[in-house]
DNA sequence: AGCCGAACTAAACAGTGTTCGGACTTCAAA
DNA sequence: TTTGAAGTCCGAACACTGTTTAGTTCGGCT
C-alpha cells in the first residue's frame, strides 16, 4: 500500500514547515536572536520535536545555506551566457555582488552570522558548489584566451583575487557599514572594475619583483618564502 | 590622605584584571565561547561582581575593541613615514592586512566576532579613529597631487575601494578560508596591488560610461539613480 | 561608637541548545 | 483480535548563558 509514501510525504511537509519558520524568523530577526523554541512555537510542536527532523540548529543553518547557495548557483550561471568572454566575468561576479543586496538575509546567514565549515559530514551537500567555482575559473581562462587578461595570469589566482575583494563590498553593503547616503552599488562595481583593470594590468603576474616586496613596506620585510599567490 | 587614591588605583587594577582575563579567554577561545562566568572565575571573583566594573559583556567587548584600534592605528600610522606619496598608501593598507595576521585575535574580535556600532555613547572612546582615516585619506591626497593617480580620482572614494577590497583577504586569512597551502599574504598583495593598479588606469573615475552600466549585466540593469560612488 | 558608601556575593530570573523517559498513535504480523 | 514494533511527539530536565536584586561585609570618616 502507499501508507509508507503517505509516512515519507508526511514527514517531509514537517520539514519543511521547520525550515519554513525557521527562514521567516532568521529573515526577520537574525540567526542568533532566532531560538529553537521560537521556532517550535510557530509551528505549534514543542522545541524536542524538532530534533527528531534535525540534529542540531545547525543542520538547520546548514540546510538553509544550501538553499541559499542554490539562489546564488543559479544566479550566477545565469550571468555567464554574454557572447563577450570578459564580460562573463565581470557579470558573474557582479551578480555575486547583486545577490548579496536582492538577498541580504541568505547572505547574511551564509557568510556573516556563521559560514559553511569546509569540512562537514553535509559537504557533499554543496558539492555543486565546487563546479561553480569551476565554471567561474572557466570564465577568466575564457578571457585569457580571447585576450582580455594577461596569457601570464594564472585564472585560480585570479578567481580568489576575485572573490576577495567582492566579499568586502558585498558585506559592508549588507551591513551598512558607511555612512548615511553611500552608494554601495557604485562602490561595489568601482572595486569590480579596478580589481579587473588591476588583473588586465598584468600587476598580479608581475608583482614578485614589484618595489614592496623586494624592500618590504615601512620596514616590514616580507617574510622568506612569501613569494607568489600558489595557482 | 591618599586612600582615595589608594582605592582608585586598587579599583584601576581589578578593572585591569578583568580585561586581562577577558583579552586571554576571548584570544583562546573566542568572543561567543567566553562567559561571564568564566572571567569571573579566572579572576576568582564572582560573576556579579564584574557588573560593578562593566556595564555588560558589550561593554567589556568595547574595551577590548578600543585597544585593538589603538593597535591598528599606531601601526597604519608608522607605515605612512616614506618620502615616496604612493608606497605611503600601498604601506599603510598592507599594514592593515599585516595587523590582521599579527593580532587575529584583535581582529577577529574588531571585524568578524563583533563590530562596534557606529552610534554609541563609547564611541567617543573611538574618535581617535576619525583622524587615523582622515590621514589615509590625507595620503591619497597627496599621492593624487605627486601625480601618482590621476587628477579626477576622489581620495574618499579610493579610500573606501581600497577599505573594502582589503578587508575580505585580511578575513580570508584569519579564517583560514582557503584550501591549505595557500599563500594568504599574497593574494593579499596581489588584490592590494590590482586595487591601486585599478585606481591608477583610472576606472573609478570613469566608470559611468562603462559598458557594463549602460547595458546593465546579463540582463539586470542598475537602477536608476545609481552613478557615481558618492564622494 | 555610629554610620555611610563601596565592594562583593548568593541566589534568582528568563532565556539558550539539547537530551531523556515516557505516552500515544499507527500498522503489520501472529 | 491481540501483540509488538516503529514512529512521533511532549514534559521535564540538564547545563549553560547574560543580567539583576537583596543582602552582607568592611574600611574610613565624623
Amino acid at each position: 500500500m502507499g501508507t509508507k509514501e503517505r509516512q515519507d510525504r508526511e514527514r517531509q511537509a514537517v520539514t519543511a514547515s521547520i525550515l519554513g519558520a525557521a527562514r521567516e524568523l532568521f529573515t526577520a530577526e537574525g540567526y542568533q536572536s532566532v531560538s529553537i523554541r521560537k521556532i517550535a512555537e510557530r509551528i505549534e510542536y514543542s522545541p524536542a520535536a524538532i530534533y527528531s527532523y534535525y540534529t542540531s540548529k545547525d543542520d538547520i543553518f546548514l540546510a538553509l545555506a544550501a538553499e541559499g547557495f542554490h539562489l546564488l548557483d543559479d544566479k550566477v550561471r545565469g550571468a555567464m551566457t554574454t557572447d563577450d568572454p570578459l564580460e562573463n566575468v565581470r557579470g558573474c561576479w557582479w551578480a555575486f555582488y547583486e545577490f548579496s543586496q536582492e538577498q541580504p538575509a541568505y547572505f547574511q546567514l551564509m557568510f556573516v552570522d556563521r559560514s559553511v565549515p569546509r569540512i562537514t559530514q553535509q559537504w557533499e551537500g554543496f558539492s555543486f558548489l565546487q563546479e561553480m567555482l569551476a565554471e567561474a575559473v572557466n570564465a577568466i581562462q575564457r578571457a585569457i584566451d580571447a585576450g582580455a587578461f594577461p596569457r601570464a595570469l594564472s585564472p585560480d589566482t585570479a578567481m580568489h583575487m576575485l572573490w576577495a575583494s567582492l566579499i568586502g563590498p558585498a558585506i559592508v553593503g549588507v551591513r551598512h557599514r558607511l555612512a548615511s547616503g553611500e552608494d554601495y552599488d557604485a562602490l561595489a562595481r568601482d572595486v569590480l572594475n579596478a580589481t579587473i583593470a588591476g588583473l588586465q594590468s598584468g600587476i598580479a603576474t608581475t608583482f614578485v619583483s614589484c618595489k614592496c616586496l623586494e624592500e618590504g613596506i615601512a620596514g616590514a620585510p616580507v617574510p622568506a618564502g612569501v613569494r607568489r599567490h600558489a595557482s
